[in-house]
DNA sequence: CATACTAAGTGTTGAAAATACACTTTTATT
DNA sequence: AATAAAAGTGTATTTTCAACACTTAGTATG
């Protein structure tokens, strides 16, 4: 028995974005250059980096997620750690990995955090070191370096069963936002259609939706009531 | 910034063992000994080592539990990382990481399992080198090595959450069991009674919960029909 | 063999929640 | 003034959930 002698960890974000043409997901583009001398493509990948050797893993993410994106103050939980010895040794994944790690042989457990935003508060912008950062609706993410596809998938299922359970909807959403909006979101997020009157019943239940004194405006139908979210409101369950 | 040079990955393993007498959870003992000649008191922890440096989460998880309790083939289900940088710096567990780590000072981040068994189908031996194994009743549990505490909460919370919304309960009941052990199960488990009738109505919804031709014997009560798992109907949701 | 004890087993009723469903209103545009 | 486009609103039906008490089958005892 043999224990880690070195053993690396690491921190990976899916950060969703949400607004009304959908829901997204940032991503990363490998810098091209990398590629320059060596076989393989550049790909797409999820925000993440190794963590420091004193920071806590919530930290770590925080920090990961803003030196490459600039995104910070989300809403950011852990869902699920992947530990698969292999899942750094892929022969697609070693140019980009010898270009940035010092040890690119090394195993690499990560730890995925999922967050959210509202598209229209938060413009992300690649880190310098970065080949640049895109919002790819979830529906249409193609291969992604590492197992990022499968961390993906997971964050989306935590994803579907918080908005179930807990209530994080305003996450995604603009601090003013309609009833439209957040029956769209609903509906985007957990790939289901809902009766308009029956929603609307199930919202006026819930207290931390608020209406304002204030309408839509420059839209050329009936302008839509405005809501917030009353932080104070904001409990699970 | 500088990356993570040395530091340790473990899994820790919270078995949750059930019987007419409640929900039990597995814990061993620090040998006494190790005490011998050092400040601060054996205590009691979950069972959790190191991973190899080229070992799977979950297979490194049924290695461990294995090691040090000799119970293997049993569901275990990954609920959470734990990773704060001073989650095994305090004085209490110094004694003991000294007496059993190479490198006593080094942080350590931890993967959580979880697992069921029924107390009637398993026997826990304490590996050579633990100090005991033990079933301790989940409400009186004292206070754990390291940050074991919040670990068995998280657990606790975990397994109740998956026992209302998958099918797991048969993990923690013997083969037979009658329709009152699976609503003493749902009772001690989520910490709330249920309607008898009720509570049988639902049961035959439950595909996957079949009647045997065969009744309890040796009691001194009208028999009760014994029921087993279906293993090709369970289903999750 | 009659009685007592113990937990098993069984249906109905009322309340609450979820579902299905269609028309009117308000604003901007032409 | 007419049109277009999404907002907004109530009721009837079905389904699910919750509350509730007596009879039955076996074991033990006198």
């Amino acid at each position: 028995m043999q224990p880690n002698e070195s053993l690396h960890l690491s921190v990976d974000c899916v950060l969703f974005g949400y607004d009304d043409d959908g829901l997204k997901v940032l991503l990363i583009n490998q810098k091209e250059d990398t590629y320059a001398h060596a076989q393989g493509r550049p790909m797409s990948q999820l925000p993440g980096d190794l963590i420091l050797i004193d920071e806590g893993l919530e930290a770590a993410a925080e920090r990961v997620l803003f030196e490459l994106t600039q995104v910070n103050g989300v809403y950011l939980k852990q869902f699920h750690a992947y530990g698969d010895p292999d899942r750094v040794k892929d022969h697609k994944d070693r140019a980009w990995l010898r270009s940035v790690r010092t040890l690119p042989e090394q195993r690499v457990i990560t730890v995925g955090y999922f967050g959210l935003v509202s598209l229209q508060d938060h413009s992300p912008q690649p880190a310098s070191f970065a080949g640049g950062v895109s919002w790819v609706d979830v529906n249409e993410v193609g291969p992604l370096a590492f197992d990022h596809n499968s961390i993906l998938n997971g964050a989306i299922e935590a994803l579907q069963t918080q908005l179930e359970t807990h209530h994080i909807s305003f996450e995604l959403l603009p601090k003013k936002f309609t009833l439209s909006q957040l029956q769209d979101l609903y509906e985007t997020v957990l790939d289901k259609k809902f009766d308009k009157r029956n929603f609307r019943k199930n919202v006026k239940k819930m207290s931390h939706v608020v209406p304002l004194d204030e309408k839509q405006q420059g839209v050329m139908h009936k302008p839509a009531q405005l809501f917030s979210f009353n932080p104070d409101q904001i409990e699970n369950a």
